[in-house]
DNA sequence: ATCTTATTGACAATGATTTCCATCTTCATT
DNA sequence: AATGAAGATGGAAATCATTGTCAATAAGAT
């Protein structure tokens, strides 16, 4: 189990409570590598991750905890255009916190960015009071992305 | 063939020009299904469409056709989260012109929203210049999209 | 009209994600 | 701590969008 003695219970403990979800031991070890991967791991690779440390979970298992985790908040997933679902922790201690991505249409490379985040707050706020006059539409997520090429590839 | 005696050729007859691409049936039939149509519809929707006026044309030649106006620039290819990839003319006279999306997490609905666009330009250039700094990353496309409820889903 | 070669269609193959269902855990209650 | 109901799991099979194969076809230059 994802514990650490020096710690306490990990940060998203208390996030299960309430929700009717049981802290199941899958669950945990998922949310262990999520927090202490820096990538953006595909469902296979979150899967052979925990294998390491837990073989008897199984690859459905992922999947299904990763879609929980999605309706849950807790993790962000992603299509970066290589053909599978990719995932990320949303918060907590480890994350970087609200970022978005760089996709180089080269190599495949994803590069977190932060940068200029004041101007997008602004056009964030301007475009969700716009929306919910004019479509009456409620906006609870808001994807960036910018594609191009890397250092490397150009 | 989709041509109109009242209209001359269709817009984008001349992008075929010097990419050694040849003009086929399929091409232009698909073509004019993407300038006619105001959704954004799958691969197959867009075979059937294709299918009524041309029964011949194969679903892997629509597969394969998306797949070449995706690099000519001529249509964008889009992830809306329900599985399969989703289709849209990038300009001509028919085309609403630079927009993005509004995503309803309840129905699937999308919206086109072309609001606001003064900013998201100005966070755009602000964004490109200091990426290129920064990460030496030259960036050719960006996305972005809303996700939320519609006015039926709240 | 002929020729070169890009393009196509039918079918099989791929591969990520889901479905199924019998078995196992979690955890509230005794 | 033991019990039991409901939720969670694993392994295999199924699904299904997309891609690969290859012989046949058609665009467009000559
Ligand atoms: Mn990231
Ligand atoms: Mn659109
Ligand atoms: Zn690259
Ligand atoms: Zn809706």
């Amino acid at each position: 189990m994802p514990w650490r003695d020096d710690t306490g219970p990990p940060w998203w403990h208390g996030k299960f409570r309430g929700c009717g979800y049981r802290l199941t031991v899958s669950r945990q070890a998922i949310l262990d590598v999520l927090s202490k991967i820096t990538e953006h791991p595909s469902a296979e690779e979150i899967y052979l991750e925990v294998h390491k440390v837990y073989p008897a979970i199984g690859l459905t298992t992922v999947y299904r905890t990763l879609e929980l985790l999605v309706q849950a908040g807790l993790i962000f997933k992603f299509d970066f255009g290589d053909g599978r679902a990719r995932y990320e922790l949303s918060e907590g201690p480890k994350s970087i916190g609200h970022h978005h991505h760089l996709v180089c249409i080269g190599c495949g490379r994803i590069i977190d960015y932060t940068d200029f985040i004041d101007e997008e707050i602004e056009l964030l706020r301007k475009t969700k009071k716009g929306l919910s006059k004019k479509y009456n539409f409620k906006i609870t997520n808001h994807l960036i992305q910018f594609h191009g090429l890397c250092g490397k590839c150009q």
